[in-house]
RNA sequence: GGCCCGUUGGUCAAGCGGUUAAGACACCGCCCUUUCACGGCGGUAACAGGGGUUCGAUUCCCCUACGGGUCACCA
């Protein structure tokens, strides 16, 4: 077989020599130990957890060793791209902060390394596909549909193994006559690699998750280009992240499997190839069973899921690296407030098998993240949010800033922050009754209160009450009133002497707490009066009383 | 079915030949408390099973079981 002639035959029109390709993709001049990682998706549009587990640990690969992050899109399949996935994608990216330093953009694509959408670079690829013929590792394969599901169909007989290598491979050893009449009759073909591998000898191989692993030799005679003269992922991989000078790879672990064949592509091509990180999925309960995260039965594995619920985007985050690097709650324990980035972030604590995902693990960073924010960072994120998702109460929030502040006030800053808030969701339900025209009482009394002292309790409260009272008087109020009317002033003599008083001063300031509230769950009683000021407090009172 | 990967409490997990087998979430109990929350104290609960190697295995090796992945002109 002259090599050189079928090279010629299948690549007219290639006149650029792959010396010529690597020269326009220098090295890149970066700081030693500098890494090169990139997101390489396909424009689906469809971002899910899964995507951005693999894109944090990209990142963070990157820009903690000073390196470069980019993105590629990996658009060699038409039918799964979707009107405006690229936009999609990006957007996801942008809202968990996931800065691209190069690579595909909304508007224009940016980076010396382009281009960055793989079907712009079809030249690029028929250049080392060309080699590859010319070096005998690469032939055309006329196969029809047909004759690959009757090869499939005797392999199935012979109980062989599937696929298409060795003696099933139909056109591995065709003759350059046969080729140059198919050619001309216009079949058409795809670009196989003729591998020389076998499966029966294994290599060694280190992943940077997986750790030491023995894979078997390709012997696949897989597609390098499709008919269309696209590549598919395999060749596009090895020709990208060679000349965009990918050092390590991060890519889920379903890829583990075709791992040979794209060691087996960099070795062909001369090249050396890139560290891998392959990640586990993630997973989670069905029943007794784990499985894995689906699109179809799933909702929380979307991005867009967690928009939604209003979880903020530094909580998913902190979750995410809950599940990455399993001493990053260690480190967040001993660094509350230091922002994510300065967490050392590092391949090696990165766990081999897949995490189930732990929603209330999730809502307990989140309460946590959320309790430790300023009430100024509160309103601007939780406004931000309703603006998207809830216009009634946003308009009510924004009115006026300066209340919202105060009622996220309460009970923030201290050393020991309220948790009420869990997502942007929560925040309605939360202080709804602080907004008249959401007030709307239950008034739900304790029950061991009979409805006569209740009454009583609330007309003399509206005696007693005076706004100017700092907090102990506000209280010493609640407890003289607890004393006049037949309760226990202190917890602990009503527990000395339960049979003495009908109750204590807690059931009375619960009292209290449901006419002014309308609710037995509220923020500390002195501070929702201050802030809902005195004529709406008699306000409620009087309501109250009425109901 | 072939091949590959994985398996420590309900969950995330530390451990990397000798530990009373950490910690966090969840759960339960008690205390504190004007509710809730917070906090404090305590508790239930794990090395998948079987063989080796070794003075000694959660840790190393083999087998089994279970879980996952993959076997496309999809990525």
């Amino acid at each position: 077989m002259d090599n050189l002639a079928l090279a010629q035959l299948l690549f007219p029109d290639v006149a650029d020599t792959p010396d010529q390709i690597e020269a326009r993709y220098p090295d890149r001049s970066l700081p030693d130990g500098a890494r090169v990682t990139r997101m390489a998706p396909s424009p689906t549009g469809f971002m899910h957890l899964g995507n951005l587990l693999a894109a944090v640990t990209a990142e963070r690969l990157a820009h903690q060793s000073g390196g470069v992050f980019f993105l590629r899109i990996e658009d060699t399949d038409q039918k799964r791209e979707v009107e405006g996935g690229v936009e999609a994608i990006i957007s996801a990216f942008d809202s968990f902060r996931l800065n691209f330093d190069e690579g595909a953009g909304v508007s224009v694509d940016t980076g010396n390394y382009g281009p960055y959408r793989q079907r712009q670079r079809a030249g690029i690829y028929h250049i080392f596909a060309k080699k590859l013929v010319e070096a005998g590792c690469a032939y055309p394969c006329f196969c029809t549909e047909a004759e690959l599901e009757d090869m499939r169909n005797r392999q199935s007989a012979e109980k062989a193994n599937f696929g298409y290598y060795g003696k099933w491979a139909l056109y591995r050893d065709c003759g350059l006559d046969v080729i140059h009449e198919k050619l001309n009759s216009g079949e058409p073909y795809v670009l196989r690699l003729r591998s020389s591998g076998d499966p029966s000898r294994k290599f060694r191989f280190t992943d940077l998750v997986k750790g030491k692993m023995e894979l078997p030799e390709n012997d696949m005679d897989i597609v390098l280009l499709k008919s269309d003269g696209i590549p598919t992922y395999h060749f596009a991989h090895a020709v990208d992240d060679h000349l965009m000078k990918t050092t390590h790879v991060v890519r889920g672990d379903e890829w583990l499997a075709t791992l040979p064949v794209h060691v087996q592509l960099f070795e062909m091509l001369g090249w050396k190839h890139p560290e891998y990180l392959h990640i586990a999925p993630l997973m989670k309960m069905d029943g007794s069973s784990k499985r894995k995260l689906s699109k179809r039965h799933d909702p929380e594995l979307a991005l867009d899921y967690y928009d939604e619920q209003g979880y903020p985007v530094d909580s998913v985050l902190e979750y995410l690296f809950t599940i990455l690097n399993s001493n990053f709650e260690q480190w967040r324990t001993q660094n509350p407030l230091s922002p994510i980035g300065e967490f050392e972030f590092t391949a090696a604590k990165m766990s081999a098998s897949g995490a189930l995902f732990d929603i209330a693990k999730l809502n307990d960073v989140s309460k946590n993240l959320v309790s430790r924010m300023t009430a100024d960072r509160v309103f601007d994120q939780a406004a931000d949010w309703c603006s998207r998702h809830d216009s009634e109460f946003h308009a009510l929030l924004t009115l006026d800033p300066a209340y919202s502040k105060s009622i996220f006030a309460i009970g923030r800053g201290a050393a020991k922050p309220r948790r009420d808030i869990t997502v942007w969701r929560d925040v309605r339900g939360y202080m709804d009754f602080f907004f008249d025209e959401l007030f709307c009482p239950e008034y739900e009394y304790p029950t061991n209160v009979s409805e006569d002292d209740r009454k009583e309790i609330i007309k003399r409260y509206q005696t007693i009450y005076n706004s100017a009272d700092d907090q102990s008087a506000w209280f010493d109020r609640i407890k003289a009133l607890a004393g006049e009317l037949g309760f226990a002033p202190e917890t602990k003599l009503y527990k000395a002497d339960p049979d003495s008083y009908k109750g204590h001063v807690g059931d009375v300031s619960m009292v209290i707490r449901v006419a002014v509230s309308g609710r037995q769950n509220s923020p500390d009683m002195f501070d929702v009066m201050r802030i809902l000021g005195p004529e709406r407090v008699a306000e409620r009172l009087n309501k109250a009383l009425m109901a």
